[in-house]
DNA sequence: TGTACAAGTTGAACGGCGTTCACGTTAGAT
DNA sequence: ATCTAACGTGAACGCCGTTCAACTTGTACA
């Protein structure tokens, strides 16, 4: 039985669940699929091809159709899209992230923030500037998100190892401080503040003739 | 003649800006520094805090004391601030940037910007939400403006020592079409962006009572 | 059914990495 | 001059991504 290319994106995306991605090696997940490493190379030239290829599987159904009647609501929509897309898997916002910055993942996700923000009456510079900020702020909030979220249940974790029944720490009464209220929320602000910006954007170059 | 904390930090910086973030090993940068691996760990106790000790380098001056009357000046200085100390150095915005995801530097930045946000008048929690937002705008578009620089000029390179003085490549013509602009403009549009959804948030709740 | 060719794998190595540690060396205060 | 803390050495440990000639497996066609 040989492995076909999407079985090894199989594999390293349940590594990347179960482990995460400093886990994530090409000699694990050749042992994980019970080959040597050097046959991941038949199916992909080097690990960045294949992070770039797992960012892909992870933005899949992110640019699908909107029906939404309104340009500001496409907006929202697609960015909670991306954000529950990247936190559908562990490390998976900060494997887009990295994936994006060199440029291996192809941009469909920007390109249909881009396409919304066209919709709304921005020029075509303009909608493609306003695609860039928002993208750059969902992913860099959402790998700040998963990361928090990541290091408190770890410490959770080391907490309730060493004393079971401990009431929480001031280390971890500081970062509730911080990150108190529903994510949704936090999330929705900035966002807010993004639309914002592009309405009144709007309101300058229409009402000014 | 012994090490300092301070030259090995020195030796990095050096490094860095002549060979970039991908060539700043604890190899390299011992042996460039006329002394064994080991030597390194008596100063630092890993990698990861040596970068952190870079970054917060990069940052010093980014945080001081601003003199304009008017909050959204504040942010511009900011922010323009920022932008400049992270191009100052070869792969200086991707270093800062992933040193904050890993939390091992100090976030005074993003404070200097939660503190200009009260002054505009946004409540604290709005104010720290608005600070995350756009730090990670800064960093997401620095990081992808200093990576795009450099790749063009390592295309300009290549392109140069294979045919001197043949014309731009369509890829070379792409990207052109992507950037074209100051980048200044650029960055400043999505700043924009921010500061407007920002004051009209603060019409929100000011002006209804 | 047999065979040829492509698809896929092996095994072993190469050169690199961060980190550790017992043991030597140096510098500066007493 | 000596003692102690600061600092460096040398060598190893266990990883990593990647390469490649030789081998096996699957498949399409005669």
């Amino acid at each position: 039985m040989q492995l076909r290319r999407g079985d090894v994106l199989d594999g390293a995306m349940a590594i990347l669940d179960e482990f995460g991605l400093a886990d994530l090696t090409m000699r694990r997940l050749a042992s994980s699929l019970d080959v040597q490493p050097g046959a991941l190379y038949w199916h992909f030239p080097n690990k960045q091809t294949l992070l770039g290829a797992l960012a892909d599987k992870i933005l899949e159904d992110v640019d699908a159709p909107v029906d939404t009647r309104t340009w500001d609501g496409e907006f929202l929509e697609l960015a909670h899209r991306l954000r529950l897309a990247l936190l559908a898997h562990r490390d998976g916002a900060e494997l887009v992230s990295a994936t994006y910055a060199s440029r291996m993942t192809n941009a469909r996700v920007r390109e249909s923030f881009a396409t919304a923000g066209r919709r709304s009456g921005l020029s075509r510079e303009h909608a493609e500037l306003a695609s860039y900020s928002l993208l750059y702020y969902v992913l860099g909030h959402t790998v700040d998100e998963q990361s928090r979220a990541q290091m408190e249940s770890a410490g959770a974790l080391t907490r309730a190892a060493l004393s079971p029944d401990a009431p929480h720490s001031p280390i971890a009464a500081y970062d509730e401080d911080l990150l108190d209220g529903d994510p949704v929320i936090r999330f929705d602000f900035g966002l807010s503040l993004f639309i914002d910006g592009i309405r009144a954007r709007l309101k300058e170059t229409t009402h000014h003739p």
